[in-house]
DNA sequence: TAGTTTGGTTGGCATTGCGAACCATGTCAA
DNA sequence: TTGACATGGTTCGCAATGCCAACCAAACTA
């Protein structure tokens, strides 16, 4: 231990030490949690984004930030888990759009509450005051960096809050 | 597609919902600052714990929620770039701590730099006030939460505002 | 002194993720 | 219509993460 002070001429930004502090909390949470059921983070966050929505590959590579590559690789094992499908897009034939299945809608589900349950020791150290304020906090932080509001005019009919966004 | 709707009987928290966007959104933008200087997230969470300590292998382990051997290979590859080092504990011949060297020091605060800007777009959209109650509120979220296993008697007095912490 | 625990490393394996190469389908223009 | 090019996905090869099991060395215990 060489110092035990907050690294003197360092710059801190103490909104900026409480968002990667709890970021690194969440998906510690996140990765308990999904390794408990074998899947890693980015299985995790594919399964939330499609709890209601039918994206095409490229359309989750995108708002993954993701390489289509990787998609590929990542779709493979889970559909090959049963967690989800490929289906072929009416529109476009060369599209493949990805959905869950039955199993993958029940895991993602179950994933969501213990979510939620591992994260109560933490949020409920907040009354349900505090903890509307914190939401509310937080949503003008919530970036829309993926801008780009889907082209696609089809389904998406609202945007909501899902388990893994931007 | 099963349903089109907003998933009927999903549960959704909002304050959790909202948490976890916002872990994914920050780790999003420490994953892009770290790729730019060929960094990935573990090892961009390791500079940041070692900028004001100096651990051994195996807290470094524990900290982080990685076994020894992922530790090793990473200090490896950290330390053949020249940003890290290990050294011999002199209380204990088989032990090994870590530090930065000047060149890792240096790029670490360059990183903290690029991570406060970077998530500025974000954080710039609330006023002081607004930022200063945000931090507050999450302040008592931060607390060990994944380990369920020990009640850490200390009040974490002052915290560490640390580029990574758990 | 032997037996056990603790600190680290090594090797093997699956996953993640990227880039490049490669088909197949779509689009646009001449 | 026919190229020429753009777009959607997959495959392959490669490096990094991360785990587990096996192993060595130093420390602790009986």
């Amino acid at each position: 231990m060489t110092t035990d002070e907050p690294a003197a001429g360092v710059s801190t930004d103490p909104l900026v030490d409480a968002l990667v502090r709890n970021a690194f909390q969440v998906m510690g949470v996140l990765t308990r949690v999904g390794a408990e059921h074998d899947l890693s983070l980015t299985q995790l966050r594919v399964l939330g984004l499609l709890r209601d929505r039918r994206p095409r590959m490229t359309e989750l590579a995108t708002f993954l930030g993701l390489d289509k590559s990787t998609m590929s690789g990542l779709i493979d094992r889970a559909e090959r888990r049963g967690l989800l499908a490929r289906g072929k897009s009416a529109e476009d034939r060369r599209a493949v759009d990805v959905f869950l299945t039955a199993a993958g809608l029940e895991l993602t589900e179950r994933l969501y509450g213990e979510v939620r349950a591992a994260l109560l020791p933490a949020t409920g150290r907040l009354d349900p005051e505090q903890r509307h304020r914190l939401t509310e906090l937080i949503e003008p932080v919530l970036s829309p960096v993926t801008g780009a509001g889907e082209p696609s005019p089809k389904r998406t009919p609202a945007r909501r809050p899902e388990l893994a966004a931007d």
